[in-house]
RNA sequence: GCCCUCAUCGUCUAGCCGGCCCAGGACGCCACCCUUUCAAGGUGGAGAUCAGGGGUUCGAAUCCCCUUGGGGGCACCA
């Protein structure tokens, strides 16, 4: 039996994860879950000065808003624990510790500056840039020295000066490098953390991983990695590089082209299956023609073999598609259980809360399929909770009626209603169709002049639906006052 | 500049171990139907000389080479 499948995400806690970080996590987890194996969470948090207060939390928060659960990792633990890399930071030592001793590794003592001057000077000499490798051949007398002077080193990797670093990518196939066109990067740095290089190559060695899938963006540096594994004496895992997420201009998605927070589509009422049958769609494909993939097809069906190589751009107009989908698909009880807090939060504060869950379950079939996201509900809804609706009274004045003729038809209509027996829709339809005929008008114009007296909108659900769920009260409430604007101008 | 990488409708993509493809699906767009408005739904349409050029082959979107274009990387950031 081949090795149970182990494979991590491992965000840094710099700020809210984006969407591209996310669907990186969504494609191991998707793995992990297909093949019965293991989905890590890992946090790497080496760089002291970048670390974002509360990003940790926003990272939990983005995973388990996606239903993406780990096995091993913060806040469950894990035999391979602790999975924080801060709290690791002996583990990178003694590996760097080792590369020295054995001679794969070296400390060097060039300033920043210095280093950045180098890189200018290689810049505008168009000279490909990359450390010079000096304190590679610093003798005993100049390293004395340097030490002596207190300067803290950084640790820098031993690239072998010529030959090849070949690997296997599962999605780009063979992948090789040239030595010559890699410099010794810092493993250790002078605070003593250790650099992603180091510590994601101890830590997914000590951790066991199998496959590790992460963002094309990795793979130019996945030659240092390779030649940190053979150095340490680790067995290399598989690697696989996702095709990157892409901006409407076709640059790496990133703040500037607008929401890119999975917290933000949670805020603005994206649903989480939605999200992620997108997401799975970004750069993976079932076959031809399945859009709609639960959670479970989802699991059964990944593979690392359907991953595309070529970026793909994030269409919002195809996720907010896709959600309307999956909001169309609900239940009505599951819909009007995730209306109701966005409706408590946005509707004005002179409607009194707490709302009642019985009206709106009563009206969310009536909003069902006019909504892309939970955020369309409280501007669609808003008039079934009002007392008083605000409108110009042209609004009432249907095409080709006037204000006189429109005054009519509303009194009419008031009329009829008021005298019904039972108040439902069918009875309503029933008694105001005819009168279209009677008044001589068209049945769009009759009831358009009724939606705004009723609504105060011109596009609304169903408008005998929309008045039974209102209630007699309400609608001749509404229409009276109607009746009233076009009467006092 | 150097290295790596990618390339099918505007977008996401299927097809890519050659013929079933003068290229299929979806989003978006446009019509029409349904209809009391808005949606949803249905039907149809526009939209890709498969980046370009060379090969290989009876036959190429599919294989090879080159060019062009895009992207990513080139930190004591991840």
């Amino acid at each position: 039996m081949a090795r149970q499948v182990r494979v991590r995400f491992a965000p840094s806690p710099t700020g809210e994860p984006h969407v591209g970080n996310i669907r990186t996590a969504l494609f191991n987890w998707l793995y992990a879950r297909h093949m019965g194996g293991v989905f890590i969470l890992r946090i790497e948090d080496t760089d002291v000065a970048r670390k974002v207060e509360g990003a940790l939390e926003a990272i939990l928060a983005s995973l388990r808003w996606l239903g993406l659960d780990w096995d091993e990792g913060p806040e469950v633990g894990g035999p391979y624990g602790p999975y924080v890399q801060s709290q690791r930071l002996k583990l990178y030592e003694e590996a760097a510790r080792k590369l020295v001793e054995g001679g794969d590794a070296y400390h060097c003592y060039c300033s920043p500056q210095r280093l950045q001057e180098m890189r200018e000077e290689q810049t505008r000499r168009k000279q490909p840039t990359g450390y010079d490798r000096r304190c590679r051949h610093l003798d005993e007398g100049e390293r004395a020295r340097a030490k002596a002077q207190g300067i803290p080193p950084v640790v820098r990797f031993k690239m072998p000066l010529d030959g090849q670093t070949p690997f296997d990518d599962l999605i780009r196939g063979e992948v090789t490098f040239a030595n010559e066109t890699q410099d010794d990067f810092v493993i250790l740095k002078s605070d003593g953390y250790p650099t992603y290089h180091l510590a994601s190559v101890v830590d997914d060695h000590l951790m066991e991983i199998t496959h590790v899938m992460r963002a094309d963006e990795w793979l130019s540096s996945t030659p240092r990695h390779v030649r940190l594994y053979d150095a340490l004496g680790y067995e290399k895992p598989l690697f696989a590089h996702l095709p990157i997420i892409l901006g409407p201009d076709r640059s790496k998605l990133s703040k500037r082209h607008g929401a890119v927070s999975v917290l933000h589509y949670r805020d603005t009422g994206y649903l989480p299956e939605a999200m992620g049958n997108f997401l799975a769609l970004l750069g993976w494909s079932l076959d031809d023609h399945t859009e709609v993939i639960p959670r479970e097809e989802l699991i059964r069906h990944f593979s690392i073999e359907r991953i595309g190589k070529a970026g793909a751009i994030f269409s919002q107009e195809k996720l907010a598609w896709m959600n309307g989908m999956y909001i169309r698909q609900m239940s009505q009880e599951a819909l009007a259980g995730r209306i109701l807090p966005t409706l408590e939060e946005a509707l004005p504060a002179a409607v009194s809360r707490p709302l009642s869950g019985e009206y709106v379950h009563a009206i969310t079939p009536l909003v069902q399929e006019r909504l892309k996201t939970l955020a369309d509900a409280p501007p669609l809804m808003d008039f079934f909770f009002l007392e008083e609706l605000e409108y110009p009274h042209e609004e009432l004045v249907q095409k080709g009626l006037d204000r006189d003729s429109t005054r009519k038809a509303l009194e009419a209509a008031l009329g009829r209603v008021a005298a019904l027996d039972a108040w439902s829709a069918p009875s309503l339809e029933d008694v105001l169709r005819p009168l279209a005929g009677e008044l001589e008008m068209k049945t769009g114009q009759l009831f358009g002049a009724i939606r705004v007296a009723v609504t105060g909108q011109r596009a609304a659900p169903p408008l005998f639906e929309t008045m039974a769920v209102l209630g007699r009260d309400r609608c001749t409430r509404r229409l009276r006052a109607a009746i009233e604007r076009l009467v006092s101008r």
